[in-house]
RNA sequence: GGGUAGGUGGCCGAGUGGACAAUGGCAGCAGACUGUAAAUUUGCCGGGCUUCGCCCUACGUGUGUUCGAAUCACACCCUGCCCA
């Protein structure tokens, strides 16, 4: 249990979060729970069916840290039940029911990659399954009484779609009436969540209240933009930072962030303070303030030597124009190559350089293909000699035979 | 159940018997310029091939009419709205 006093862990908490329903009560609970000598449970409810972990998602689990740090019980809710209908922000379709492997597979990957964030030994892992799976329809009907179409429909989203005539499903309805529920089933003290889940949130206070449990608290961190800088960072936009990913790769993906974007990371994804941050944008060039930002995020997840390194590599290939210290390696075979040469275009498919014979022509027509540093703009048949190095835009290709 | 409007490429959205692999916009990719930023600009943007061309697949699904269909007919599926 922290030694710290409940208003300093408040102040702690405050950093960076977007709301907090409601602050009074929060305290307050960080007050009951010490008295009641028990940890707060704090529930994040995770989709099992993206398990690749980017910066955006990070700011909510380096937040869940900060609560395990202080004491606290973080519960991971994995939503195997819940998946199976989508979280319907936006417009996504019924998702298709994931196998037992499949769901045991994401766990997996969830489980490595929060232990780059949080303290595995002080995670609770659970799977909604467990309690809305044995529902019968009994139980949903009493589940379902405690709501109305009124209150569901006060949802944004669901609020623009009934307006603007597009479907809603009605286990669509019932998506927020789960993760609702699954507050009630964990007794979560507080819920965390991007402010896109605020409605959700907030039915499970409401339920909460129905089965005679304290509300829970309702705390929102904001949303990270992805590298485009206006959506939402998300695998599906591919605009986003894997924590997991290798350093060279998220060091480049960094600095193609816009400019506009680089105090918003230093906020969320960084513990750097942000006078010190405010100081230097002003005055640096903004390139070399990307590479600080770069630094710094990389540090977090893989040390400090290797954000260095990702940083060296990033120079000496993208300003230095000189090859990476190490590329794939894509070895021909004699098939492909018969006499040592083979078609540029076939050898692009084939090093999956290009996703299809038409797209590697456009890209070679278009000049984005170098052999060995020179530009090759001839499909046809490139004589490979000793091997070389092949690069398709930004990418590189160690070609050996 | 009745009426009505629709279902087109990753998305939005034109087309309503041949010149349509399908206008336009967004997103994406690549080139130039740069700081792998922004802005600008150029080209591409279903797939295959022996690539100034040829072929295959595609406009909800299936049959059909026609020399020829995304465009017409019939049936079916799906969705919105109105009425019950």
């Amino acid at each position: 249990m922290s030694s710290l006093s409940p208003e300093e862990q408040l102040i702690k908490l405050k950093r960076g979060c977007a709301e907090i329903i409601s602050e009074q009560d929060l305290l307050e609970r960080i007050k009951l729970c010490a008295k009641e000598k028990r940890p707060m449970r704090i529930k994040l409810g995770l989709d099992p069916t993206a398990p690749h972990i980017h910066l955006g998602f990070a700011v909510v689990l380096r937040k869940l840290r900060q609560f395990q740090d202080l004491g606290h019980q973080v519960v991971l809710l994995i939503g195997d039940f819940t998946a199976r209908v989508g979280d319907p922000t936006g417009r996504s379709e019924t998702r298709k029911v994931l196998t037992p492997e499949e769901i045991e597979s994401n766990a997996r990957t969830y489980r490595d990659q929060l232990s780059l964030i949080l303290d595995p030994e002080k995670t609770e892992v659970r799977f909604n399954s467990e309690w809305l799976m044995p529902m019968s329809f009994a139980d949903l009907l009493g589940l379902t009484s405690k709501y109305t179409v009124a209150q569901l429909l006060e949802r944004d989203d669901f609020t623009k779609r009934y307006k603007g005539g597009i479907p809603i499903g009605v286990h669509e309805l019932l998506y927020p009436l789960m993760q609702g529920y699954d507050s009630v089933a964990l007794r979560s003290d507080v819920e965390m969540g991007g402010t896109d889940q605020k409605f959700n949130n907030l039915v499970g206070r409401v339920l909460q209240r129905e089965y005679d449990q304290l509300p829970q608290i309702v705390f929102l961190m904001p949303i990270l933009e992805g590298l485009d800088g206006v959506q939402k960072m998300s695998k599906s936009l591919n605009n986003y930072v894997g924590i997991a990913e290798p350093p060279k790769e998220m060091f480049g993906k960094l600095m193609s962030i816009p400019d506009s974007l680089m105090r918003r990371y230093f906020e969320l994804c960084t513990e750097v303070d942000m006078v010190e941050v405010d100081r230097r944008l002003a005055q640096d060039h903004p390139r070399d303030c990307k590479m600080w930002l770069g630094r710094e995020i990389i540090t977090i997840y893989h040390g400090a030597a290797a954000a260095q390194e990702a940083q060296d590599e990033f120079v000496r290939v993208f300003s230095q124009k000189e090859n990476p210290t190490d590329m794939p390696v894509f070895r021909v075979t004699p098939e492909l190559a018969p006499e040592g040469k083979v078609g540029l275009a076939r050898l692009l498919l084939a090093a999956e350089l290009a996703p299809s014979n038409k797209e590697a022509r456009r890209l070679i027509e278009q000049g984005a293909v170098q052999w060995e540093g020179e530009k090759r703009t001839d499909p046809g048949d490139l004589s490979l000699g000793q091997g070389g190095v092949l690069k398709v835009g930004r990418r590189f290709c160690r070609v050996e035979v």
